[in-house]
DNA sequence: CTGAAACACTGATCTAAGTTATATTTTCTT
DNA sequence: AAGAAAATATAACTTAGATCAGTGTTTCAG
């Protein structure tokens, strides 16, 4: 692996984002010699559900969708990891099988990092580990306020909530509207919802309808932040 | 704090499993002495939603449940913390209020230990840092697992994984059959599947018809784990 | 021991959202 | 550029499960 090329870590897009962000040049450096550098293109898979994991995946650019399928073929995205992010962590740390199977959904750069080195780091590196930690309790809080949202909200309720979602993750303020810079299916923004196809699609007519979003071709705006927090009858 | 009395880490009653099971006497004595040991009777809660968050808490003895209450007052149980979990943790490490309230199932005994120490803890030693990314990453998985199992699943399916999932967590093989060692309401298992309380009342009487599950008051007991599973859906 | 809550259960409606079906538009493939 | 495939859209129909309403049964405080 090269050094100081354009994939190295002390290169790296993402360097001032991700668990690594507050290590040194020699430390990065370190960690760019043990990573393997990947690019997978749209609809790829980095790994399949039911598979063992071997090391944990540092995005530096791209969008991944986890996805999870139930046993009548039902799939559900249960997150979606962009630049910065690391992926496959979780099952790793708790020695299970991959739970739900990570698909590019445009084209990506990926590291891997071994198993066996990446706890090494840990190991070492305490502000690592905390970062890890962060970054499991930010997913975890969202994963439960999904939970609860999913039994205590309909779907017009829901879908509020997505926007709201996307735009915090995905969104760039481009005149005086919300840009979402992540191109979703309606059937992929359904299953992150738990609700049908048609269902989603009829909400996101009335949204549209309603003023508060527009879309052009694939890209989607919001136009109205405020009513979609009405909409979305969020807690306190 | 009075060293080796009942309420120090040394004798602690779930010394064996928590996040500090790997630590030796002397660092176990030093967070014994950092730690403030209390009781709580059932009913009584340890925070509440919406609060800002000091430490994390211990638990050697007892049930807690966390439970998210939406803006229309409905309920939903998120998790449930047994004797050598930890509690609080999530909200700490990504500096958010409280999302849910901590409410004693029955009489418990807790540790409180201050943020600033515990972090402290964490970074000097390793092995707590793992053990907690684990903790974390095993609880995360339970999430999104009950998030797909939310959209993907009818109620059925779902209540007889939370049975299987109870008799994980709190099951004990008596005779030929499970005791739940844990006293939850119709109300409580209801929420904790995304449910109406009397639509869980009806399941629950439909399970007790087929014979898979029994009652004795308040106590529990599954006859027919094989059956269970059957009705379960279970992926893979 | 007693009266009031809280909890458990049952049945009768009602409705949000799933399902099925079909048409139209957009996006890939060759 | 044409044809196939995927995605979007709408309407009609069905249903799982929520809601409402009422009764029996524990639990527990005083």
């Amino acid at each position: 692996m090269k050094k100081n090329g354009r994939t190295s870590c002390e290169n790296c897009e993402s360097r001032s984002e991700g668990i690594f962000c507050d290590l040194n040049l020699p430390e990065l450096s370190n960690i760019s010699e043990h990573k393997i550098f990947n690019t997978f293109k749209k609809g790829q898979t980095l790994f399949v559900q039911g598979t063992h994991p071997f090391g944990i995946y540092c995005v530096s650019k791209g969008n991944i969708k986890l996805t999870k399928t139930g046993p009548d073929g039902k799939e559900t995205i249960v997150r979606i990891i962009h630049g910065g992010d690391i992926l496959g962590h979780r099952s790793l740390f708790c020695d299970d099988d991959h739970m739900a199977t990570a698909t590019a959904m445009e084209d990506t750069e990926v590291c891997f990092i071994d198993k066996k080195f990446i706890l090494k780091v840990i190991e070492e590196n305490p502000t690592v580990a905390l970062h890890v930690i962060n970054k499991l309790s930010r997913d975890m809080g969202a994963a439960e306020k999904k939970l609860s949202s999913l039994h205590q909200k309909n779907v017009r309720e829901r879908l509020a909530e997505l926007l709201l979602s996307l735009k915090a993750t995905h969104g760039v303020k481009v005149d005086n509207r919300w840009k979402i810079e992540l191109k979703l299916t309606r059937e992929e923004m359904a299953t992150m919802i738990g609700t049908a196809n048609e269902t989603l699609i009829r909400f996101m007519t009335e949204f549209k309808d309603a003023g508060i979003i527009e879309q052009d071709g694939k890209i989607l705006f919001i136009k109205d932040e405020k009513e979609l927090v009405n909409w979305a009858n969020l807690d306190y």
